[in-house]
DNA sequence: CAATGAGCTAGCCATATGACTAACTATTAT
DNA sequence: ATAATAGTTAGTCATATGGCTAGCTCATTG
């Protein structure tokens, strides 16, 4: 994922989350954390991986701000931020709004011309 | 960006269109076409970078299925396909209603919880 | 206190990614 | 026909990413 100076910092939030959501194994992770908050040791369990493995995503996944976790003994809980769901979806929400409003407005005109061609019938038909 | 043999296709489309759009410059060019279609050299023409990289981008896009073109002449138009992004979006949201229904639960749990307290207090007032 | 369990760190490796230049093809304008 | 425009392909490069092993620390259990 790419971080370059002169992107703002919602950019470089943007970024983040949706690079780690765009691995697998983080996704499977964040719907386990979605359920209810889990050890890491937990999270470790059905994973096809080294332990450091499962680490370094869980690490992309709190830099991304999806997850935060807290040490409990020797224990580490993860836990999920939906708030950070909630701002990336914001972002894919503007984008298909803008677009939805230039699809409404194109099948307006589409419309239009509809209407027109069928004037032109109606006074073809007169004739 | 991953692709396993064991991933669904569904994964697969996720993991393509979360990593299209981790990209920054990606975004950009999902945000022009958002607004209208855009042939290839009207897309590049703000953009600090070389054809060929920005070409990439391009290609990366419409791999994911977020972007699709067609040749016009010796032009290439590009347009957005918001089909993509709203299934994007329902994994999204679908997390989060998982975790807004635990977190309400919660709430419910916290609230039963206070109700007993207040219930004890009560009871020794009454004492 | 020793042993086990849970996690962390460092360092290695193969592959993927984003960016570039150079050279090429196909349309369109003069 | 020639020049200019719009894209395309191939190849190089530095860095990022996802994966691993080995070895470490720190809390808990026997």
């Amino acid at each position: 994922m790419f971080v370059v100076s002169c992107m703002t910092n919602n950019d470089v939030r943007l970024s983040r989350v949706f690079h780690a959501l765009s691995d697998p194994t983080r996704r499977a992770i964040v719907m386990r954390l979605s359920e209810q908050e889990h050890a890491v040791s937990d999270l470790f369990k059905p994973m096809p991986m080294a332990l450091p493995t499962l680490l370094k995503h869980v690490s992309v996944l709190e830099e991304s701000g999806l997850v935060i976790s807290r040490k409990v003994g020797r224990e580490r809980v993860c836990e999920l931020r939906p708030k950070a769901m909630i701002e990336t979806d914001a972002w894919l929400a503007k984008q298909r709004a803008v677009c939805a409003a230039r699809l409404d407005r194109m099948e307006i005109y589409a419309l239009e011309l509809q209407a027109r061609e069928d004037k032109h019938a109606k006074s073809k038909q007169r004739k």
